[in-house]
DNA sequence: AATATATCTGAACGATCGATTAGTTATATA
DNA sequence: TATATAACTAATCGATCGTTCAGATATATT
């Protein structure tokens, strides 16, 4: 009983996502929402709640797609060195690709909501401890499998690869010059090579 | 003739930045700006004309203090490669201290404002470039004195310790476990050994 | 002391913010 | 087909946004 949604829920928290990620959460108006998910106003609120819970959506659904897109061919469990170079690789043309200008939702979050914000800082914390463990799962098994030199602290090295990608996701976001970039990854690639036997 | 003024100018921009630092642009309101720097909203308005120029008063402001301060001693004509031990140190204890919670008003910035601003870009443009010809700088002064192998890329190292620093500044400012901080610039310093001779 | 002028005060501007509501339309069920 | 119900439309809510202005106040100059 009742009318069907012209809507698809789905859809909606994409094309929002994509909004915040161009223009943040402070940034980005009910007007921008309604317009760009083409949706009216009172079924964004009846579906959503309020902009707050569209915005907890939207990252969820960035988790999801984005951030799975991005590392998760380093979260397989069988993922190793390649995985971790393609990445890296990855950031090195990234500049070119769908997250130039934008960056990572995430990363964004992080910036936006600082210390402060509970929810906004729930997600961030995951997001951080979910970089830093595919990192070192991919490090681990490359170890594993005798790829990796033995004084190596794995723990460390992930850490610091997850550092470095938040880095070039704020020079992604900023549009920096791409020889800056590729220069980074680059160091990072050699930096991976010294650790392998 | 006429009235004196009540503030210093120079106060109200150390002010804001602290507050612009807090909570972005988007996120300060001039409600905030009247409370937080003392001033009437007729005398903010008649020194800085309008929360924009406030603003980058503000960026200018951080880039000769506090930047200065973290980045200066890397940018001595004599730095080497123990200033840039110095700095990494800094990252690494920077969650005790002052930054803690709050990270870098220009990397806060380059994630706010995006590619699309053209005067928040052009600030963001010149820290990035400030950030890696320091790096540079010290590198090639390290260089000289014989301290680094000669098969390594200066630039290319000075733009990957950029990225860091700015993935760093992200952390900090998300108020990231200690550890993972510590861990990432203990690799830094690692790596920092290995182009030495 | 008188005057000119710069700053201060506090109220208010229109615009937009996030959010809500009353009334209309469409559809699943009985 | 009649009815109940869910989603639609569009107007609008009070609050806050950045900004401005008229009138009061204080001070450097004459």
């Amino acid at each position: 009983m009742g009318r069907k949604k012209k809507y698809d829920r789905d859809t909606l928290v994409e094309k929002a996502m994509e909004i915040f990620r161009d223009h943040g959460f402070a940034g980005t108006s009910t007007q921008m929402l309604v317009e760009g998910l083409g949706v009216n106003r009172f079924s964004l609120y009846s579906e959503f709640e309020n902009k707050q819970k569209l915005f907890e959506a939207a990252l969820e659904k960035y988790n999801q797609t984005v951030t799975e897109q991005n590392f998760g061919p380093l979260e397989a469990p069988d993922a190793g060195i390649k995985e971790i170079r393609l990445l890296l690789e990855f950031f090195a043309s990234a500049i070119d690709g769908p997250a130039a200008g934008r960056g990572c939702l995430l990363c964004n979050t992080a910036i936006e909501f600082g210390p402060e914000d509970p929810t906004g800082q729930n997600f961030v914390e995951k997001y951080f401890d979910r970089l830093s463990k595919a990192f070192y799962k991919a490090l681990t098994n490359a170890f594993a499998k005798g790829e990796i030199r033995n004084s190596i602290s794995l723990k460390k090295e992930a850490d610091c690869l997850t550092a470095l990608s938040l880095g070039l996701f704020v020079m992604i976001r900023a549009k920096a010059p791409q020889r800056i970039i590729i220069n980074a990854t680059e160091v990072a690639l050699e930096h991976l090579d010294r650790l392998c036997v």
